[in-house]
DNA sequence: TTAATTCCTACTATTTTTGTAGGCTTTCCC
DNA sequence: GGGAAAGCCTACAAAAATAGTAGGAATTAA
């Protein structure tokens, strides 16, 4: 129900967190989890997903950890789409499932409009923008 | 994950359809769900909601069927909420589960602004002025 | 070499969404 | 008055998505 995902709320605790110590040297996953009060496990998820789409970097072995870089140029739509699997609000707004508008009225544009002005919003705050 | 539910997407569409045919009496279930493309009876669920919260009128009976009135004075926000049981998109926004923020950082004003727009855009689109 | 750490994949449980079923009530018309 | 065509209402079922768990492999500093 146009509800955000645990995962993107998760998501941008865990960023806003790595943001404010930026250029500190890493974070272990155990600190960030009990930071963001999420299980180390559900954690490890989410920061993969944002690892893997490079929004988040990380270094192996004892006191290694996670952290990011510039996070004055990584918008939160950035993070947002990572975690929530795109933001397509409607499959008709996807061109490979075109609607087949025979219908009364095109109720899409009204999808589209909402469509763009989610993520123009987002990506108009930066992650550094968002921290105090 | 952001997306919209079937029930706004065949509300919407339901409600164009009607508004069409504003002021030419009730049109039947089965004639609706054929013209948007779903079940008698999830058709029925759907128009019950919007009845109920008055964005649809009934009459019953033998010739009956639904009907609209005033589509310029119903907003496509006022009907996306009723099937989409509020756009609360965090909890956190709802003041009876205010966030205990003590986190990093408040990703909740992030919400905060998301929700704001959505419903401002969706208010802002009559459900006349969409259909051509 | 050991301990602390990330990496990765598979699985399970829970919740939400989507849809179906069936009986009741109202109203028109013959 | 009776039957048929409509809406009214609630409960249930199936499917999909979300949320969360588990466990072992790989890496690295000390």
């Amino acid at each position: 129900m146009m509800k955000l995902s645990a995962k993107a709320r998760y998501g941008l605790k865990v960023m806003c967190y790595l943001a404010k110590y930026e250029g500190e040297g890493p974070i272990s996953l155990p600190t960030i989890a009990s930071e963001v009060d999420a299980s180390e496990k559900y954690a490890e998820q989410i920061i993969l997903s944002l690892r893997k789409a490079g929004l988040i970097q990380a270094t192996r072995g004892v006191s290694g950890g996670y952290f990011v870089e510039n996070a004055d140029q990584i918008s939160v739509g950035s993070i947002v789409r990572v975690l929530e699997d795109d933001l397509v609000i409607a499959d008709c707004l996807n061109d490979s499932n075109p609607c087949p508008n025979k219908n009364s009225c095109s109720t899409h544009v009204v999808w589209e409009k909402l469509y763009t002005e989610i993520n123009n919003l987002l990506d108009s705050m930066s992650l550094k923008s968002i921290i105090r």
